[in-house]
RNA sequence: UGGGGUAUCGCCAAGCGGUAAGGCACUAGUUUUUGGUACUGGUAUUCGGGGGUUCGAAUCCCUCUACCCCAUCCA
């Protein structure tokens, strides 16, 4: 399926083929679980392809679940426009469409557990109350009275808040784990909340509803759900999520969440709230309108399900929060369409060419598809006097590279003749109204014996038999790169052209719903408005145009944008305490370690004690330089991830390592290698070396042979180094590294191979 | 008492200590009865800044900076 060259995969991807390799789950399943409150955009596509992706690719599958927790913004008709985009996508959901609210009883269950474990209560204290409690980012929260409710109390509210018996507001269940917890999401979040409300599939059912982060990583759970899938905005919440599923004692397979980057794009909006102010203000026409990305928006503009699907791949999925160029979007439909649809004529600005020389009428049989797509198929095209061509495609004082008609330019008419200038009819305001033209008999199309060179071929129509058209061309809905709301609207973006004018076999015959409108672009005839007496086309996108390209780029050509550097301000660094400040002064002057190193370690109480034991344990003792660097890097980053008592290695092991780079046992790249084995197990450095045999090779006569084996296998590179691409030094001395499995020694190599290759 | 993320070309994005992938955009040329398509080239001495470790750093360490997310009884 994916079709991209590379063989790099994304993150998730990664994770999930790790997951699968090491056995942590049988089979990869993912879900889409949108809550549908509003129309499915480009963003769910993102989505939509990611889990639907992923489980294809890996032979899982992949559910469909309507998070519907929230009773009072939720409906049906967004449950039927969420199925639409994913079966227009082409993807299949496994078994029925889930609901959360069909976990509702289970996930009743789940509270009422957790109450009898204790790490559930009822809270009662107001709204106001609870915000005032839960503390700031800054400042650590404090714990509700009701938190000392007994558990039997609990268990009896909590039945009653189900029963009915309160008004909204009144209680809510939380969950008891830390009102000082750094992470707000932890501060004992709620669990259900009383909402008297009509459920649009739940009914009456309940008055008490779970809340997303209770609910979903349950629900996941309850599917049977290995990979959690989500926008970055969540990572927050994943705390809560495992702890859910942690203290409720659900194992393996349980799911776990990991999230992704949300798509922005730009010249638009993609916030639920945001596009709704555009439907409700009637700044569109609706939720389908074609101007909107939503999936409805895209569909009714013309876009086909397969380039959604291309441009989601092209883009990628990382987590770095982006702003996708539009452009990207538009070639992934061009593209698409480039192939596919047929070639037709439509004149949008419609200005008179009578052709004196021509008598009578004829019928040109052309092609539908130009020589490099491989369709068959072509049309009748009715020929006379009396045409139209573009009014941009005549100029009377062109500049010198304008290819087209002119009164000194002949231009061919696409398929047909080509015609000479004679006469231009203008108004009495000077605007030009009829070209009189010169038809040139012998180069009819195919069959030219004229020799006449013209620049470009133009699009054109018969006047009598050409069918009026309604024309809807479409710009971005919005101005700025980055709009904020209505004041950003683009107020060019919908241009509807009543009287274009459009060869007629596209009318009558229908060979398609999507074309090319030769020169212009790529149009759709619109599945509502369409009717044979009123023909209405949108313009799904332009042809890439050059032309237009560098006309606008000469107006505006001395918009010079001052490419300003961003200035780094350095900030303050914190200070050293005393006892830091004279940790960093022995190390300084007495051992003689560099200043970044001493700040390193005398910063950290942890590692500077470890380098303190190192130092004075290790027999014998090494180089307090080389323990340093080796404390302060490798030590150190260990010492992030984990404890001191977690870690498998000890400061004499350490002592033992440098001391063997030291006296050039081992180099420093393998004293990595060993580090890492000593990590793993937290066996001794010199053990290691000899079961692994990772002594250093330093022998001259040993090396030399294998760079002359890597040089004869790379003639390419020694030429390009000999050349003058010096960091290709880097290279060599990496293969020959890689052939020796890294124990040749890195100095030796280097020398040696900067001789060889001089 | 703050925490969690992110930073590689104009825009996306690979890369996980050994030659800075790829796509879009841009640009030059070839082909062309679409100023389209296709094809061939050109586009990062450098990875947010500064230090350090290393023979060798986008990758490891320290530090600074910028941006995003979190204090809904929303999801």
């Amino acid at each position: 399926m994916s079709k991209s060259s590379s063989d790099s995969k994304d993150f998730l991807r990664t994770i999930v083929e790790q997951d699968l390799k090491s056995s942590k789950y049988a089979e990869v399943v993912t879900r889409f679980p949108p809550e549908p409150n509003g129309f499915p955009h480009i963003g769910h596509a993102k989505s939509i392809c990611i889990n639907f992706g992923i489980a294809d690719d890996y032979a899982g599958h992949c559910n469909l679940r309507m998070d519907d927790t929230n009773p009072t913004t939720e409906d049906t008709k967004y449950v039927e426009a969420l199925k639409d985009a994913i079966e227009w996508l082409g993807f299949e959901w496994e078994g029925n469409v889930r609901f959360t609210s069909d976990y509702f009883p289970k996930i009743y269950d789940y509270a009422v557990e957790l109450i009898k474990m204790g790490k559930a209560y009822v809270d009662s204290t107001d709204e106001e109350e609870m915000r005032e409690l839960r503390g700031t980012v800054k400042e650590a929260g404090r714990r509700s009275k009701y938190a000392e409710r007994s558990i039997e109390e609990n268990l009896d509210l909590f039945e009653k808040m189900k029963n009915g018996e309160f008004k909204d507001g009144e209680h809510v269940l939380r969950a008891k784990i830390d009102m000082t917890a750094a992470n707000m999401k932890m501060r004992d979040p709620l669990l259900y909340r009383i909402r008297h409300a009509h459920h649009f599939r739940a009914g009456d059912a309940w008055c008490i509803y779970p809340m997303y982060d209770f609910a979903h990583g349950l629900s996941d759970y309850i599917e049977g759900v290995s990979h959690s899938i989500c926008t970055l905005e969540f990572e927050n919440n994943r705390d809560i999520y495992n702890w859910v599923l942690d203290t409720l004692g659900l194992t393996l397979p349980r799911p776990y969440q990991h999230e992704f980057a949300r798509l922005g794009i730009n010249y638009t909006v993609m916030s639920k709230r945001k596009l709704l102010e555009l439907v409700d203000g009637g700044q569109v026409s609706g939720w389908d309108d074609p101007r909107l990305p939503t999936i409805a928006g895209y569909k009714r503009r013309g876009y086909t399900p397969e380039s959604i699907l291309s441009f989601c791949d092209g883009i990628g999925i990382a987590k770095a929060n982006s702003m996708v160029d539009v452009a990207q979007l538009e070639f992934s439909i061009r593209d698409d369409l480039n192939t596919k649809v047929p070639r037709v004529m439509c004149v949008l600005d419609p200005l008179k060419v009578t052709i004196g020389n021509y008598e009578g009428s004829e019928e040109l049989d052309a092609s539908y598809y130009p020589d490099d797509v491989p369709k068959e198929g072509s049309r009748i095209l009715p020929f006379s006097k009396e045409i139209y061509i573009e009014r941009d495609d005549f100029m009377e004082n062109p500049p010198k590279d304008y290819f087209r008609l002119t009164p000194k330019q002949a231009v061919r008419l696409k398929h047909a003749y080509i015609i000479t200038f004679k006469e231009v009819i203008k108004d009495a305001d000077g605007k030009i109204v009829e070209i009189k033209a010169v038809y040139h008999p012998e180069s009819k199309s195919g069959l030219d014996t004229s020799g006449i060179k013209v620049k470009s071929a133009i699009q054109w129509v018969e006047a009598k038999t050409a069918k009026r058209v309604e024309v809807r061309l479409y710009d971005r809905l919005f101005k700025e790169e980055a709009p904020e709301g209505v004041e950003d609207i683009n107020p060019d973006s919908l241009k509807v052209i009543k009287n274009a004018l459009i060869e007629p076999a596209v009318i009558t015959d229908k060979p398609d719903v999507r074309f090319q409108f030769e020169r212009q672009g790529y149009f759709y005839a619109d599945p509502i408005d369409y009717t044979d007496e009123k023909p209405v086309f949108n313009k799904i996108v332009g042809l890439k145009d050059s032309w237009n390209k560098k006309e606008k780029k000469k107006a505006k050509e001395s918009t010079s944008k001052s490419q300003e550097k961003k200035v780094q301000i350095d900030g303050e660094v914190v200070p050293m305490s005393e006892v830091q400040q004279k940790l960093y002064d022995k190390y300084t002057t007495e051992l003689g370690l560099n200043s970044e190193v001493a700040n390193t370690l005398a910063r950290d109480e942890t590692l500077s004690n470890f380098y303190y034991e190192s130092l004075n344990l290790s027999e014998p003792s090494p180089n307090p330089v080389g323990l340093a660097n080796m404390v302060s890097n490798e030590v150190a980053r260990e010492l992030k991830e984990k404890s001191l008592d977690a870690l498998k290695f000890n400061p004499i092991q350490i002592g033992a390592l440098t001391k063997m780079v030291e006296n050039e046992i081992i180099s420093s790249k393998i004293a990595k290698q060993v580090f890492e084995e000593m990590v793993k197990t937290g066996e001794n450095p010199t053990q290691i070396v000899e079961d692994k045999g990772l002594v250093q090779i330093s022998d001259p006569s040993k090396i030399a042979p294998i760079i002359d084996e890597v040089m004869e296998k790379n003639p390419d590179n020694v030429a390009k180094f000999r050349a003058g691409n010096t960091k290709l030094l880097g290279f060599f001395v990496g293969q020959v590294l890689k052939a020796t499995g890294g124990k040749a020694n890195p100095k030796v190599v280097n020398t040696l191979v900067n001789e060889k290759l001089k």
